[in-house]
RNA sequence: GCUCACGUAGCUCAGUCGGUAGAGCACUUCCUUGGUAAGGAAGAGGUCACAGGUUCGAUUCCUGUCGUGAGCACCA
């Protein structure tokens, strides 16, 4: 007699063990047509998996939060059978699940191009019409590794050799085609409905680069065409929203192949910078940080001082003059050590804050560059705290709050927080990392936040709290850290007089609010599409004249709001009004003002929305007011 | 850095199975003075990324370099 326990408590008996499939029968025929998988005593299972012990079941259905990651995981299987039928020869490799899909790798010589994909993915269709039921079966590791090298497919000869001795191996069939695999998996391929291969691309077996480069192709799957349908607008939406087109668009700043990997700023973009840059330099002035400005290129000497050329050579760019080496500076913390150091503190000097738009170059690699969000040259929005131990906390929870209203006021409000922890290698002992990384999660705590933690995923000085921001597309990307140094202190000597008049060293928080100045803007165009808020838009308003005959009118207008600081221009271009305004709409600029004769008379404008909505007419001071106010508190 | 793809006018792209190139938009000039997303005409604009090679001849084919894109690796 099996007992089993569904998930609202009430028991099923069954004479003798029964599969999951027969579990859902029992409750119902058409929860055993939807079936997926099942889950005994909260382990996922294949529907065929006999329950030979009393258990608690949970039938697994399209509606099941686990239900995409099966989808997705049989479809990778689906392509690498299709795979096979069409490319005799190929291996597998491995074939996981990842963000939004899946993707299946394989050794060939031949890496497989974006034309190979349409018939790879028609055979796949087929595959999922002929509904061929997918098996599981065990194998001892002898007998896999025998079966696999039979088939010549020497690479899951290999992942099993790495698999513990005592795991149990088991083995999917689908038709003619078997793979190893941990499953579970759709019970058969006609279950695999919604789906599309996406792209190719190289990628290392078992991702060191030292080893040979693997073709992968990656997918999509969906429980149905529809979601398939949603997410691949969604694509089309980022790639609309792409900052490098935007960019280009709104003129806002360019690359060239002479200088890869750094930017240049145009008028537009440069105003863009300018507003955040601003807006940030009052976070800082009001938050009682003193702006400072130190120098790019230093002598290596303190690179080696501060563990920077043991951790980083490679990434930093060197110059020579009159024998000397100097370094272009990767970050800004050994400077504002100098900055520190140069005078005495005393205990009562502390904390210490130090805040600068701090230009900085990493030697990136090549492969790595990409528009704003990967560059070579940036500024960041970087600020060091010198304090003792006890004002970590209240240094930490100032920040928090601190950043929050930043992001808030640059409209992210979804925000996830992250603790990364002790990496390998690392400097400093078991005993300060503790000390560090309690201190992030004691100040956390007292801001009542919620966090995930991240084991090894720290600097190699400290741990850090990370701020990760969700877009307006549901993209998430991380922006500031808050990271507890107590080794760059020492490394560099800065020290302070405590109250017995000892020399001490202090604790160095490192923190960045919006981090690179450059992919922030990247992340800011994305974010909004190009259609900034009018305290952030570079051309807040345009006035637009019908005729020649309100020219001087228009100019006039412009002037007198350009005057009042707020970012006007004129277009007096003799063109139609409607072809100015395709222009400027285009150019995504909040507020068109349109005059003619009867708003030159009686001293007004006509102000229309960027979103096409007519505003009516106003007094331009009136304008002026609406518009001081909407961009005033920020 | 690795793999693959790509690089043609300011932008977006077409084209040449090897005989030195074309469209739309933008730009210039002229006409037009028009009330809320493209008025008309004419004109100018390209060392087809760069360097070699093959060829009577290369933008086209081959090799290399640089850059870009996607992914991988990297992101202290």
């Amino acid at each position: 007699m099996i007992t089993i326990t569904l998930p609202d408590n009430s028991r099923k008996t069954f004479d003798s063990p029964p599969t999951v499939r027969e579990v859902a029968a029992s409750i119902g025929t058409g929860l055993a047509k939807a079936a997926l998988a099942g889950k005994v005593d909260g382990k996922l299972v294949d529907l065929s998996r006999i329950i030979d012990h009393d258990a608690r079941v949970e039938i697994v259905t399209e509606k099941s939060p686990e239900a995409l990651d099966i989808i997705r995981h049989s479809t990778a299987h689906l392509l690498a059978q299709a795979v096979q039928r069409l490319h005799p020869g190929t291996q597998v490799t491995i074939g996981p699940v990842i963000e939004n899909g899946f993707y299946y790798a394989f050794a060939r010589k031949e890496p497989f191009k974006p034309e190979d994909l349409p018939a790879i993915e028609a055979e796949m269709k087929k595959i999922a019409a002929e509904a061929l039921p997918v098996t599981r079966s065990v194998k001892s590791r002898d007998e896999a590794i025998r079966f696999f090298r039979d088939l010549g497919e020497e690479y899951k000869a290999q992942i099993i050799e790495s698999i513990p001795a005592n795991e149990e191996l088991s083995l999917y069939t689908q038709g003619e085609f078997t793979d190893l695999c941990r499953g579970p998996h759709v019970p058969d391929t006609g279950r695999l409905k919604a789906f599309k291969l996406m792209k190719t691309a190289g990628a290392y077996w078992r991702g060191d680069s030292h080893n040979e480069m693997l073709s992968r192709i990656y997918g999509t799957a969906w429980l149905n065409d529809k979601d398939l349908k949603a997410y691949l607008t969604q694509l089309e939406e980022a790639e609309k929203r792409d900052h490098r087109k935007i960019g280009r668009q709104l003129d806002l700043f360019h690359q060239q192949e002479e200088a890869p990997g750094v930017v240049f700023w145009h008028p537009n973009g440069w105003t863009l910078w300018q507003q955040v840059e601003q807006y940030m330099r009052r976070v800082y002035r009001e938050s009682g940080y003193q702006e400072v400005r130190c120098p790019s290129i230093l002598d290596v000497s303190l690179w080696k001082k501060s563990g920077h050329w043991d951790n980083y050579k490679d990434n930093m760019f060197f110059t020579e003059s009159e024998k000397r080496t100097y370094a272009v500076k990767p970050m800004n913390c050994p400077g504002h050590v100098q900055v520190y150091n140069d005078g005495l503190h005393s205990y009562r000097d502390l904390p210490i804050h130090y805040g600068e738009f701090g230009s900085c170059t990493r030697n990136e690699p090549s492969g790595a560059l990409h528009g704003l969000m990967r560059v070579r040259a940036f500024t960041q929005d970087d600020g060091h705290i010198f304090c003792t131990e006890e004002q970590i906390e209240s240094e930490v929870t100032a920040f928090h709050a601190q950043a929050l209203a930043v992001y808030r006021d640059f409209g992210f409000t979804d925000i996830a927080i992250k603790l990364a922890l002790r990496p390998e290698p690392r400097l400093g002992s078991d005993q300060v990392w503790d000390k560090a990384e309690n201190a992030l999660r004691d100040a956390l705590r007292a801001c009542g936040a919620q966090w995930e933690e991240l084991p090894g995923e720290g600097a190699f000085y400290g741990p850090k709290i990370e701020y990760h921001l969700k877009d307006a597309i549901g993209r998430t990307w991380q922006l500031g850290t808050m990271q507890v140094d107590f080794m760059m202190p020492e490394r560099l000597g800065a020290e302070y007089v405590d109250e017995q008049s000892q020399k001490r060293h202090p604790v160095m928080l490192h923190r960045a609010i919006v981090g690179s100045m450059e992919r922030f803007l990247g992340i800011l165009i994305e974010h909004h599409a190009g259609n900034f808020p009018a305290w952030l838009a570079p051309v807040q308003a345009v006035v637009l004249n019908i005729t020649d005959a309100q020219a001087d009118y228009a100019a006039q207008a412009a002037d007198a709001l350009a005057r009042r600081g707020l970012r006007v221009r004129a277009d007096l271009r003799n063109e139609k009004i409607g072809y100015k305004i395709r222009e400027h709409t285009l150019q995504k600029v909040p507020y068109l003002l349109v005059v003619g004769d009867r708003e030159r008379e009686k001293g007004t404008v006509s102000v229309r929305a960027r979103s096409g909505e007519d505003l009516g007419s106003m007094a331009l001071s009136g304008f002026a007011e609406r518009l001081e106010a909407e961009t005033g508190p920020r």
